[in-house]
DNA sequence: CGGCAAGTTTGCGCCACGACAAGGACGCCG
DNA sequence: CGGCGTCCTTGTCGTGGCGCAAACTTGCCG
């Protein structure tokens, strides 16, 4: 297998306090691979056998019910691990992680796991850490589907998206990859129909402007306050 | 502090592989609380300077937005470690855990976290699992949430309760502790009135039989194919 | 034993949203 | 440049379940 750069990573938090060498040796056990659009990493229910890191791109972790109903369970940003089914005792992947923008995918098979916790120690601390971080945002969005109507869910999922994928351009923030309303629409549980004539209504408001598969956020404040409920 | 019995704790599977000393070592350090129904263990947004494990009894963790209205995030069974939002990294906790029944709680100070871990890496393991498992679970429920209708979800509650804390009775499968209408409704995400009018129903055909703050499931077959959809 | 509080049931009206349906716009590819 | 597929918009209609309101039941406590 080809070598791969440690400048790849050496950019990345989870690798902050790690030598050259120790980062080196990791990513000799490491295979690269590149997404494409629509293509999946695993497949949910598949047998876990590796875990990830995402270094660029973008990925939307999709989940099926049994009745064929689809939907977003998170977004994979650069830089975040996923696919760790292994450290929480499951032998399968619970999701698919399909790449909503080409991506660039690091994969260790599931033995490196023990290595890399060892190598660095800071890093199973960081692993918890973004469990827990995972954990509590699922509470969070269990709350707002619970007691939320169906257009503060719908701020609330674009500030999100906006703080972790937002790019600033001159008229406001660009939600930074490709996102269809029905995408929008299966992280809040509504309809993309709904989350057309939401956009709508907010795009003659000035506080968003879209487009195909594109969504740029000019009024922050409006859209807080409407996740607010001060709509 | 009194002396805590290992008698107490010997028969979780936390502790199954630990000997005696060790258990005393780590009971040395805990301190034990009994909590009347309605009192609660800690409270949302304290800071965390504990952990803990329920010994006997049951927990609702209730979460409030900033409304006010309420929602319950899970259920805590004897047995279950809770409110180790240090090993996650918080500093507060997220939740309340409220008594719903009288209960009994052993409580330890963050600091021996760490012991408890070395003393018993089988222990971390099973930490892991055990926020995996509730990861699972919180994606589980956003994705009933954001599919199916009020009946199914609170069939799947019902399910998820009767075999958490079921107890097997001559005519069907009681749910082991005081269980109100509300409590349910905010368990599913909807309100106590739809709730009550679902169990009517359920009773009219014999699924289910209620009471004030009580649940009888005669019939999990028909309850398991509602929650499926076939209704 | 009688009264009170907490929990439950049920009826009624309304409305936010989902289902269905049709047409329009963008962007890719040959 | 023209055609097609994918994505988006907008209308109409129907309804699940929430809000509100009132009465009933159950268990507790004095």
């Amino acid at each position: 297998m080809a070598d791969i750069d440690r400048s790849l990573v050496r950019s990345l938090p989870l690798f902050a306090n790690m030598s050259d060498a120790d980062i080196d040796r990791l990513l000799a056990r490491a295979s690269l691979r590149r997404l494409l659009i629509g293509e999946a990493v695993f497949e949910q229910g598949q047998k876990a056998t590796q875990f990830f890191l995402l270094l660029h791109g973008r990925l939307k972790v999709m989940q099926v019910t049994s009745e064929g109903q689809q939907i977003i369970v998170r977004v994979v940003h650069p830089g975040d691990l996923f696919g760790f089914a292994q450290a929480l005792q499951r032998d399968d992947y619970p999701g698919t992680p399909l790449a909503a923008a080409e991506s660039l995918v690091l994969c260790w098979p599931n033995e490196v796991w023990g290595h890399f916790v060892e190598q660095n120690p800071h890093m199973a601390v960081n692993a918890m850490r973004t469990i827990g971080q995972r954990l509590q945002e699922a509470h969070t969005r269990i709350r707002e589907m619970a007691t939320e109507e169906v257009e503060r869910r719908v701020a609330h999922a674009v500030l999100r998206l906006m703080d972790q994928a937002g790019k600033r351009e001159e008229d406001g923030v660009r939600i930074d990859f490709p996102l269809t309303r029905q995408d929008v629409a299966e992280m809040t549980g509504t309809t993309l129909h709904t989350v057309s004539r939401i956009f709508s209504a907010w795009e003659g408001q000035g506080i968003v402007r879209g487009g195909r598969q594109k969504l740029l956020v000019r009024d922050r404040a409006r859209l807080a306050a409407l996740a607010e409920g001060e709509g």
